[in-house]
RNA sequence: GGUCCGGUAGCUCAGUUGGAUAGAGCAUCAGCCUUCUAAGCUGAGGGUCAUUGGUUCGAAUCCAAUCCGGAUCACCA
């Protein structure tokens, strides 16, 4: 409808004052609540044009619409604004269509194939707050953006080798005992972080140790053994050094399995998943091509570098004087590589805007190299997770734990359903189910309801809140509904058959009519989201759906409304309603209940 | 110091390519359950949109400067 708006209005503007306008120069917008009507049309740049003061523009604009759009109600002109009203008979009929339409929201495929990398963990601790952002954003974009028309693969990263890795490596080493995820019931990635965190708990002994003896704290860190076993380690499983290979190979399997659990307690997936062990040898041909091409140089000490100083940034290492790469260097043959797995139009990486630089580098370097795939590289960038005392730091313990915090919003949230005491009707297994979806709705919603971009506050207390602006105040609203449906056993129970009584039904009440207005912007709202890399643009529209609802809900009669055909309408109304949050929700990878 | 990001109500956040009197939630206060789920709804109070200047019919939004916070500028990943 909007898009429509905008031709005629185009048109006319060009017919009435000869001057041409493209269809997308015309404003249209949301009108505020106040003014009872259902678009305005933003006349000043117009006026301007065409040298007319912004009010007779408008109502001029206004007259020529009034005659060439049958199903426009009324307009009015207020302060270089023109306000259109549609009939109610345009909205019924927008409605009749869209309301069972099972596609509703999914846009026309653009054709296009994009890959999305998100989680990307270390391989040597457990899954903490800041990667269920990560995991929440990119899970939920890739949704998005099938929805907004595109075929989509889902990457994972591990980051399993290196020095971190070795250090819980070691660490098991020297004090495991051949300790097991089975022997010690500790889930795989949680055992292993263990180790990681009492590598770092021997360093410190060591060092203050021998800073006792008199020895500077910079020395004794070097010159600590742990330190010096670390790197022999380190050196050995390079060379493919069998016990260490073996040992690597099992601990990484132990968090492998405890990362899966936790992926399938979220409900999120991966198509593929790469390994840095697997990669990080991949860049250094490119390194030999960029030299080639002089893109890259080389310094004395043999080590390889290229400059970015005419591009606003810094010379960057690509390979040090031992021959060993680097970040950048692996991330350059990893690219390559995705390229050749997927030949994808776009390659998004969902990494924390701490790495805002890396990613500037790496599509430049590609681009300078020019591979056809550097410029579809995007980094989704996304703020740090903050708690409500400051920054997360896992040497201060303030880390919080993925799997600690499902468990409790799980736990809150069995706790406060038992008390609003609905659970009448549900047996056990579907009361934790129910728990489940309750606990991971509010958290999920909690972390995407805030603009990606932005750094945010993890404040637990309000995270598990049911109450305003939350996943379960969404999740209730769809239950609502459903109650409702449920209670209508009459025989209209099918639908379809419902549609008939529309052609009856004469007028709508303001609040349906903003109802129907809302829906109308949903597929939209697809596209806007999917353009801005933003779960929370969808989360707001959401909110809002569910908080008019609501209104309606009390406004309104609707098993018992006055006239069989506004209670047919209504009821269809309230299903359309319940669908659409459904599936925006789903986008989300978040799931609603039937009732709650 | 260079670069980048941010600063909106007591707190957490919305606010589209510049558009009407800057909106929600939480918290506070006052109402609404004999009627479809009160995890809901209605209302009240609460703002120098960091500051100053500029651009123009119009600026929270664009530009410049300043202040504050964060990130980054590793032969770490």
């Amino acid at each position: 409808m909007e898009s429509l708006l905008k031709e005629k209005v185009a048109h006319i503007v060009e017919q009435l004052y000869s001057y041409k306008i493209s269809p997308d120069q015309v404003l249209v917008n949301v009108p505020p609540k106040e003014h009872a009507c259902d678009f305005t049309v933003v006349i000043f740049p117009i006026a301007k044009q065409a040298k007319k003061s912004p009010d007779q523009a408008a109502s001029e604009i206004g007259t020529e619409l009034q005659k060439s759009i049958d199903s426009l109600a009324g307009y009015e002109v207020v302060k270089g604004f023109l306000n259109l009203k549609l009939s109610d008979e345009f909205w019924i009929q927008f409605f009749s269509e869209k309301s069972l339409d099972a596609t509703y929201g999914e846009l026309p495929s653009t054709g296009k194939k994009v890959m999305i990398e998100y989680c990307g963990p270390n391989t040597n601790k457990p899954l903490h707050l800041g990667h269920l952002r990560n995991i929440f954003i990119g899970f939920s974009m890739s949704r998005i953006l099938k929805a907004a028309g595109n075929e989509v693969v889902k990457v994972n990263i591990y980051n399993d080798r290196g020095i971190h890795i070795c250090k819980s490596m070691l660490a098991y080493q020297k004090f495991g005992n051949h300790e097991t995820p089975e022997s010690s019931s500790t889930k795989g990635d949680h055992l292993v972080g263990e180790y990681y965190v009492r590598f770092d708990e021997e360093l410190k002994r060591e060092v203050s140790e021998l800073v006792s003896t008199g020895m500077a704290e910079d020395e004794a860190k070097k010159s600590a053994p742990i330190n010096k076993d670390i790197q022999q380690m380190l050196r050995e499983w390079e060379e493919g050094n069998t016990p260490v290979r073996d040992l690597w190979t099992m601990m990484n399997g132990w968090v492998y399995q405890g990362f899966e659990e936790t992926y399938r307690r979220l409900g999120v997936d991966f198509d593929k998943a790469y390994y840095e062990s697997e990669t990080y040898k991949l860049g250094k041909s490119f390194v030999d091509e960029g030299l080639a091409n002089g893109v890259f140089f080389k310094k004395e000490d043999g080590s390889v570098w290229v400059d970015l100083t005419a591009d606003g940034l810094d010379q960057k290492l690509l390979l040090r004087a031992d021959g060993t790469s680097v970040y950048i260097t692996q991330d350059i043959g990893t690219a390559n590589e995705r390229w050749n797995d997927f030949h994808p139009d776009q390659m998004i990486y969902t990494v924390a805007n701490e790495q805002d630089y890396h990613f500037k580098v790496l599509k430049l370097i590609c681009a300078k190299l020019g591979k056809p795939y550097a410029e579809g590289i995007y980094h989704l960038s996304y703020g740090m997770v903050d708690l409500p005392s400051g920054r997360m730091k896992s040497r201060e313990g303030t880390v919080v734990d993925a799997d600690d915090l499902i468990d409790e919003m799980e736990t809150v949230a069995a706790t406060l359903s038992k008390e609003q005491g609905k659970m009448e009707g549900l047996d056990a297994k579907q009361q934790k189910e129910l728990f489940r979806m309750l606990g991971l709705g509010a958290l999920k919603f909690f972390i995407l309801k805030v603009d990606p971009k932005k750094r945010m506050v993890f404040n637990p207390e309000e995270s598990i809140d049911f109450h305003g602006f939350t996943g379960p105040f969404i999740q209730y609203t769809h239950a609502r509904i459903k109650s409702v449906l449920r209670k209508d056993t009459s025989l209209r129970a099918e639908r379809s058959n419902l549609r008939h009584s529309l052609e009856t039904l004469e007028k709508l009440e303001p609040i349906e009519r903003e109802l129907i207005l809302h829906l109308q912007r949903y597929p939209g709202t697809i596209s806007e989201s999917a353009a801005a890399y933003s779960p929370a643009i969808l989360a707001n529209y959401l909110y809002y759906l569910a908080k008019t609802y609501n209104q309606f809900y009390q406004e309104l009669p609707i098993l018992s409304a006055e006239k069989p055909e506004q209670r047919d309408f209504r009821l269809l109304l309230s299903s359309f309603v319940a669908d659409v949050l459904k599936k925006g929700m789903w986008l989300l990878g978040i799931e609603v209940p039937e009732r709650m």
